[in-house]
Parts: C-alpha cells; structure tokens; sequence
DNA sequence: ATTATATTTATTGTATACAAATTTGGTTTC
DNA sequence: GAAACCAAATTTGTATACAATAAATATAAT
C-alpha cells in the first residue's frame, strides 16, 4: 500500500474531509513524493471511496497549493524549490511580528500557565530525545502561543504556510544542536511573555525562526531534499 | 434572478470552475450577502449545471474563506466584521514590506513604463470620474508593481487578502477625496521606484494602505455596511 | 523503417441515482 | 394550549453511470 491509512474517523464526518487530511498528511510526509500524479481511480480504490469525495478532497488541496491542476490531465503534487523555504519563514516571522502586540496583551495567567504546561511535557520528550513527540509538542506550543492573540485571519495566513513547514519539520527537528537551542527559546519565550516584553520576544521570535530556516535550508541543500518537478 | 450570470466560456474549461469564478464574484460583489445559505440545487439550476461541478466549487470557496461550512446543512456565506478589514489591511501592509526590497531590485525600464502605460490610462479614467474602470485599473497597477518582485508566495498572499479588499473597493474608490489622494500617490510610487527610493516607498505605501484602510473603515461605519451573520 | 492514421484504453468531466441526515409540519397526547 | 412524537419533504453525502478528452497502441500507407 503506497501510503500508510490512519484512523480519524470518530464521529459522523464527510469522509471528503478525512480524505483531504490523509491526503495532505500523506504529501506533507513526503509518502507522496512532489511530481507524482494523482490519479483519481487508484486514491478512491486505496481508500475505499468513490471518486465523488477524493475529488472534492483534491479540489481543496489545489486552493491550497498542495497540488497543481492541468486541464485533462488531473492533479500533480507541487515541487518545492529552495526560495520557496526561504519565503514560507519570512512570511511566518512577518505575521509573528503582527500578532506579537497582542499576544503579550491578551496573556492571562492562565494562558501562561497553559504554555508552562506544555513546556513541561517537552522537557520529557527533549530529556528521551523523542524528536517526533517534540515535533508534535512543537507545533502545539507555538500554535497556542499564536491563539492567544485572537487575529484570526493573520492567524489563518499562518496556517496555510504552516503546512508547507511541517514538510520540512522532521528534518530540522533531527538537528541535535538546533533542538537544544529551540528547547531553550521556548523557555526564554514564556518567561518573556509573563514579563510582557514585547521587544525582547520580537527579537527572539526572529531569531527562532531566523535559525530554524537557516538548519531547514542546509539540510535540504545537503540531502538534496527538494524534489524537481515533472 | 438572485444574482447575474456572466460569460466567461470561452474554450473548454470545467465548469467547476466558471461556477466558482462565477459564485466568488456573486460573493465579492455582495450580490449573495453573507450569511445567506448556499443551497446547492438551488445555485446548480441557476447555472444549469449539476451539483457535482457546484459542490467542487463550493470546496474551493471554503479554502478560500468566503463561505463557512456546517456539517449536513451545507455552506453559508461568510461574514465581516470591522476586524477583519482592519487584518486583511494589516497583513496587506506587511506582505508589501516584504516585498518592496525585491520589487524596487528588479524593477527594469520596460516594467517601469508598463506601470506608467497603465497610469496613463488611469489618467483619463479619473479626468472623467469613472469609478468602475479605476477599480479594475487600480487592481492592475498593484498586481504588476506587486509582481516584479518574484515571491510568489507572498504573492499568492497577497492574492488571497485581495479577495476580501475587492469587497469593499467600490466604497473606498467612490470616495471623490480618496481618490484624488491615491490617484497622486499611485504617480508618486513609480517615480520613487524609477529612483530606487526603498525607504521613500516603504512610507508611501504604509501611508496608501492606511489611508485606504480609513477610508474604507469609515464608509463601512457610516453605512453599515457590514452583514451580521445568522 | 517511418510516418500517418485509426482504434483502443485510460482518465477526467459531468450528470444522475440513491442513501443518510436534517428540517418542517402536523398529529397526538397530556 | 404546550410538549412530544411521528411522517413527509428538503437537502446534503456518496456512489455509480455515462460522456468527453487525452494517451497509448496498433494498423496502414509511403
């Protein structure tokens, strides 16, 4: 089987919905390599569905920009090239510096509690150099910290890049030394927010994000992580 | 008929997407307010066409933000609220930051004189008040400024937050003082790119976006022009 | 042999059919 | 008269059927 299933059933749901997930979590995860043709008939067999659904599942990848339409033709998983990773992080350090005033805001003790909480169950992971836990723990932490704030459509601008950079996320959570010093950052994060210092976070902010880029860009060159289109 | 049809065939094209075009503009232009439900044999008729072409272009709205979905009773145009107008500007603002460094790089002879081309035009449409032509006009200038610089993601962005300010161009253009503001400024920002003033542009385009901010702002205040939604 | 041209096959595009769920209206019951 | 319940109608969700287009293969002509 090409790509790995996984269960996000639970209730009633359209399963256009939890074939858009699958989909995209089998491209974010690279099981669908950039390039690849998505041919309708052998994704609905896969999955155990008509084609009715996969296609409204495509239709939202393609306003995604996950995949590329051609006439006749069907979907194609879009390529990455290097300034593409360079963009996608100075989109997200952009909107981190818009939303920023209003995190250090609307941080109640509760709030900061809850980041303190998550913190902690990364220390555990970071202590068993669990990458993929902390990879998860990641996304969460930085995704609360950016709730606080309610600009929901920054927020939403966010999201969208942020599918791109979970494609690269495993690569730049390997890095043995860029863990140790985002664990750090995060802590120093939290404890600048409970002072509500916005400039120090804003330059923190940008150097997190500055040295993530930097560690996801010279893996890739290294590895020769991108994937040429057609 | 709840909203008019307009041609846009041409050669073969899926009508998934004339639909879509064709619903987003209904959507843009408020000819659909928000908060109206979408039912889709009602909108599949109106098109002539079948539900499943409908239903892919209702999926392409929903990625795009314009319309809201709820399990089993289907999509509802999204709302507005004074936030929202405020972020799309914000984000605006900040994307053309990021890419003025660029723009101003690669700007050669020939973009230069495309953007005075489309001046000239503009030049005429304003002498004789036409509100309509420079909102398209007005759309064309950003895009090409916007599109010598090479980001294409921030375009796409860029892209994404238009589809909202569209929305409420009408009432920012059909401001006489407003225009007479922007239609100078629009002049000023090609000389300062022809001199490759960055910081110069950098303050004319933060003052623009303000501007149109206000001014959109308040005719929405005045008018209440905003839909509450449900 | 190579090109040109049918012919078949694979795949996308659209329409229709039916199932599932929700809403609506009415009837019954207290 | 109000609440609860049942039935019909509406509407969404999914599957299937068929049409249209493009690609692949085979066949014929030079």
């Amino acid at each position: 089987m090409p790509f790995q299933a996984f269960d996000t059933s639970l209730e009633s749901r359209p399963i256009r919905d939890i074939a858009y997930e699958q989909l995209k979590h089998a491209i974010i995860t690279g099981q669908i390599p950039a390039g690849s043709r998505i041919v309708e008939t052998v994704y609905a067999d896969q999955l155990h569905i008509s084609r009715t659904p996969l296609r409204e599942a495509l239709r939202k990848l393609e306003r995604d920009g996950l995949v590329e339409y051609v006439l006749h033709r069907g979907v194609v998983v879009r390529a990455f090239t290097i300034d593409d990773i360079d963009e996608i992080f100075t989109i997200r350090n952009a909107m981190m510096m818009l939303i920023l005033p209003s995190v250090v805001q609307n941080a109640t003790a509760e709030k900061i509690q809850e980041l303190r909480d998550i913190l902690k169950q990364m220390d555990a992971e970071y202590e068993r150099a669990d990458a993929e836990a902390l990879a998860i723990s990641n996304r969460l932490f930085h995704g609360t910290m950016e709730h606080i704030s309610d600009k929901l459509r920054i927020l939403r601008v966010i999201d969208s890049q942020e599918e791109y950079i979970k494609r690269f996320q495993a690569t730049t959570i390997a890095s043995v030394v860029r863990r140790t010093n985002a664990h750090q950052e995060h802590h120093d994060m939290v404890n600048l927010l409970e002072k509500k210092d916005l400039d120090g976070l804003k330059i923190l902010f940008q150097h997190h994000f500055e040295e993530s880029k930097e560690t996801c860009l010279s893996a890739v060159r290294e590895k020769k992580l991108i994937e040429i289109n057609e």
